[in-house]
DNA sequence: GTAGGTGCAAATCGTTTGCAGTACA
DNA sequence: TGTACTGCAAACGATTTGCACCTAC
């Protein structure tokens, strides 16, 4: 399950940040979809609402939810700079290629291929990122019909 | 195995492009090392001992490179914009997020994980980015002595 | 009341593009 | 010899920074 906008909020107010309106709409922003958002992208989202948001702001919001992991970057997409909602724990995405959705899943069990490339390699293995890449269901109809 | 020097000169002539020295002697910097490079750091490198080579030209090789997949691009290390020599097929990556260096390995068995992720979410799934992060041997002794 | 947050403008960085000259095949 | 390639400079987009003002706590 993912983060919701009220945990966000109390996570970032535990850890001392102040909860300022431009925070909270730029929370909202990626609470509300299940897709990812560049800060190009999110900035053009909110500004419809609240013109007198800067993209700055946008950037400095996006990086102490980052850091709080509270956001997770996502790289397979294409953007390496894209940002969707995370969910608490080990969890990994798997993306739509097409419109963008990003479901999580947890269980990669890669603790065995870790263990083996550890000892065949000497490296002592510190963590890994994976990605699914693919298209949703709703994105497969489409492709069809057209 | 990784590709050689002359193995990506060759496949690069069978494509139609042209051999010359500058896309040799960029070729010849990513084939040298186990590590992977941002353009600014091959440019960097490669100005060293060809001062006339202009930045442009090492963006547009590695653009030609990554297309024949000749490089890949590897993300797990900080940049996204990091290439390391590819290997022959399909394969992954274990980066020393200390030095740099990068090895490859195949076999990565996530056949049945995607198969299941598939059934669950009506996914079709088209690939995978799956990198391994930690410390070569040779860094770990040095942290230890530190 | 005050520390932290915001918006603006300017600086900066990485990357791309247009164009005239150059070199590989 | 002709076409693709290069280097330069300029353009461009994304991101960061300095600073004066503002606001959540």
């Amino acid at each position: 399950m993912r983060l919701t906008e009220k945990e966000v909020v109390t996570i970032l107010r535990q850890h001392g940040y102040k909860l300022t309106w431009q925070r909270r709409v730029v929370i909202r922003t990626v609470v509300s979809t299940q897709d990812h958002h560049t800060p190009t992208a999110i900035y053009e989202k909110v500004h419809q609402d609240y013109p007198n948001i800067g993209l700055v702001t946008i950037y400095r919001t996006l990086e102490i939810l980052a850091r709080l992991n509270l956001i997770c970057e996502l790289h397979a997409g294409g953007s390496c700079h894209s940002y969707t909602i995370a969910a608490p724990g080990h969890h990994h995405h798997l993306i739509c290629s097409n419109c963008g959705r990003v479901v999580d899943f947890t269980g990669c069990e890669l603790e065995e291929l870790q263990q083996s490339l550890s000892k065949e390699t000497g490296f002592r293995i510190d963590g890994h990122l994976l990605e699914f890449i693919g298209l949703c269901q709703t994105c497969q109809k489409e492709t069809i019909t057209k």
